[in-house]
DNA sequence: CTCTCTGCAAAACGTTTGCAATACT
DNA sequence: AGTATTGCAAACGTTTTGCAGAGAG
């Protein structure tokens, strides 16, 4: 697998997760991409979206409910996985959330990465 | 399973994970509580962590990298998953870092727990 | 005596992989 | 033409579950 081919099915699995704010488990790419792709199969769903994953196009998050969510937006920001609904939501680091900084500060070098999870209550689960 | 009755292998099980610093998986808890108890059976060790684990008297932790762990320090404390060996090791909290505060600040009401997860290096890995 | 817990084995679940055929460049 | 990608199905590792018997209260 040296040289990269480019293949609809991988095309049209990017360009799902990079629509959507959801953040879809394999099985529902699945589904979704079958639309347009009647025989893909959920093997070559895998392979796409680890593939994906590993080229950095796109976040693969592990969550403690089961299948693993993927997400196509790869700007640096944290995720919440909702303790009520098991919703899993981002928190935006636009206006410069310093949680890498402090993570920097009291653990020098230790944190490198944007990518933390954190565990709470969601918006729509605050409403109520 | 309304009232609980004591079992000497969940005792075993607890046992081992409070003297442990490491976060075994429940395969590894499996193999160490078999030379107390050869019989056991994997069904039982996963029937009781997860009854810790609701009790809160220890904590269930996944991963990305297949099994979960387990982990029987229930002080508040975060985990950094070191992204190069893969070792999952504590974050003390015992200077009172202050993320939670700083997650109240900016997402009131959302982050509820101490128990987020991060990603970085390790510090055997820094020593290298 | 009752109800929980255990061991065992089978099943469930999410994911990966081997293979021959197909699509891309 | 050469090789990456696909669909299919089987295999994999982890976790859950149904059941009959043993153990705790």
């Amino acid at each position: 697998m040296a040289v990269l081919k480019r293949s609809k099915q991988r095309d049209s699995i990017k360009e799902f997760l990079t629509s959507t704010k959801a953040h879809p488990t394999a099985d529902e790419v699945y589904i979704h991409v079958r639309q347009e792709f009647p025989n893909i199969s959920l093997g070559t769903v895998y392979r796409n979206l680890n593939l994906l994953a590993e080229l950095g196009e796109i976040a693969k998050i592990t969550t403690p409910d089961g299948a693993d969510r993927f997400d196509g937006y790869t700007q640096p920001h944290y995720h919440v996985l909702c303790t009520k609904c098991g919703s899993l939501t981002n928190l935006e680091v636009a206006q410069g959330i310093p949680f890498e900084e402090m993570a920097n500060k009291h653990f020098p070098g230790i944190i490198e990465t944007h990518e933390a999870m954190f565990f709470g209550i969601c918006e729509k689960c605050l409403d109520k």
